[in-house]
DNA sequence: TCAAGCTGTCCTATTGATGGCACAGCTTTC
DNA sequence: GAAAGCTGTGCCATCAATAGGACAGCTTGA
């Protein structure tokens, strides 16, 4: 029955091209939800072999990738074993806080400017910000990081006639909206919507990691009191580094009880008691940029 | 150091092991971010090859990804066009409905039951449940479904003290919440932390989607008045059938101005004014490429 | 001490992914 | 109507990924 017959019924296309790549994100899931949890030896490479039906060379890539994670440790005539990790996200990203700043524990966020040009809108970005037919936007890239590392890939689209009230120098020092309303433009409304997507190349690259990860994904539309958009964001982040988080407490009478928000006390324990080396090390090789 | 395997760059694959799901990726980031913009002809097989540096057979299998996905049109003889719309997600929540309901627009929603157990917790449950040692806990994993299509992959545990409250059966029919305000037990507080991930082999299965899926994941602790867990749901949602919409209004003086969430009208205008009719023939197809 | 079991390494088939080419059928353009 | 260009399809060659072994060196436990 799941001999072969594994990759029965997916959707798309032909085969898995990657049972290793496959049998990687199991364990590391696994890993990552405490399922298996921190100093646990796993199964041997054979049995790991001949549960998930493949060969012990597949087995070993996996492990492979775990390990260049940093997320297992092979003790030769021992076993494999889980390390203890510091999991979560190393930025969370309060509920009340999602448009404003990050929660800034003393640690340095830097953004790099990746590009910046004025250029016609998408049909798509038209209608989304109520554009003017003709009126043309300005498209900035950036990549925020934290602690030199990068955690957020963020693509913005603002009207024109908004655009030129700043420099291209302050949007690479200066939240967008604050300078925003620093030139007196008022933001009133905006939209939200939280989902998931693939890096791609591009992305990829600027975030450090694989082509196809995962990366949670916010599209933010802000509005101004006449109801004309002024801004358009689309924000990718890697999920490993930053996670939204909220609190909430049940209010209302019996009949209609339901969650309200609840305000986050500013610093939350900074639990990035050690930097896995081998994320140190990936930075300085991927690009020792600005200072 | 890093041994002599493929996979030797840590991340950033300088082997790629399949140059059509980039180059997939990479389309489908252009067209969805419209860079390419509905009804564009794509530049020709042939060209795409040259362009990306790959055989046309590659180029086609992104290509056929992209069909498979509603995203392009191919016109035999014509060329290859970017569909209208890549559409958003057919099912949005609501801020303050996250934790309760969905927006339901006369849809049908449905539940399936995948698995129900009682079994030993592991370390990371102990630890955000606050269980005392050697307390049980039940697991259920669900999957729900808008008109039959599934949308949210759901894996809950509860403390068996309180998992004894309900059956199998009501789990299957009733949110899981309700079942416990109806036991009287009182939820006091929660946390929700939203990231993103990819989908394993039996999630992917579960919601139709193929190993590697990106995938919204909110992992959710429910605490009573004690500050004792009682259910802690781990929540994976197919990012194409399912998003977390928010309104937020600009409060407060000029000096400490903020965004708060805003109450949605329930019924959300059902911009579902047809099922893409792109979705049925994939579904119709997908079953058609069972093999 | 010995036996069992584990990882590290090497080897050889087989299968899948890719590259490269040719041709048919269709649409558009001139 | 003809030419050009596109997608759909088939074929074969090449190379990477996987399967399936074998063996060495190490650790653990009896």
């Amino acid at each position: 029955m799941s001999k072969h017959t594994i990759w029965d019924g997916p959707l798309v296309s032909s085969v898995e091209p990657l049972k290793a790549r496959r049998l990687f994100l199991l364990l590391r899931d696994r890993i990552l939800s405490g399922d298996i949890g921190p100093n646990t030896r796993l199964p041997s490479e054979p049995l790991l072999a001949q549960e998930h039906g493949v060969s012990r060379v597949t087995v070993r890539r996996a492990l492979d990738k775990l390990a260049d994670e940093g997320l297992i440790e092979r003790r030769p005539g021992s076993g494999t074993f889980v390390n203890t990790r510091p999991t979560s996200a190393q930025v969370t990203a309060d509920f009340s806080n999602v448009l404003t700043h990050l929660v800034e524990m003393g640690r340095r966020t830097d953004v790099k400017l990746i590009s910046f040009a004025y250029m016609a809108p998408t049909p798509a970005l038209t209608s989304d910000l109520k554009l003017q037919p003709g009126e043309r936007v300005q498209r900035s890239v950036r990549v925020r990081l934290i602690d030199g590392q990068p955690f957020s890939y963020l693509i913005t689209h603002v009207p024109e006639r908004i655009g030129i009230s700043y420099s291209e120098a302050d949007l690479a020092s200066t939240p967008l909206l604050e300078l925003l309303e620093r030139s007196g433009i008022v933001a009133e409304r905006a939209q939200q919507i939280i989902g998931a997507t693939l890096a791609g190349p591009e992305v990829a690259a600027a975030l450090d990691l694989e082509i196809g990860a995962a990366l949670l994904s916010m599209t933010r539309i802000v509005y101004d009191p006449s109801g004309r958009g002024i801004e358009h964001l689309q924000a990718l982040y890697r999920p490993d580094r930053y996670s939204l988080n909220m609190d909430l407490i049940r209010t209302g009478a019996n009949g209609a009880r339901r969650w309200s928000p609840v305000e986050r006390p500013r610093v939350s324990t900074p639990k990035t008691k050690s930097i896995p080396k081998t994320r140190v090390n990936r930075v300085s090789i991927q690009r020792r940029t600005t200072r």
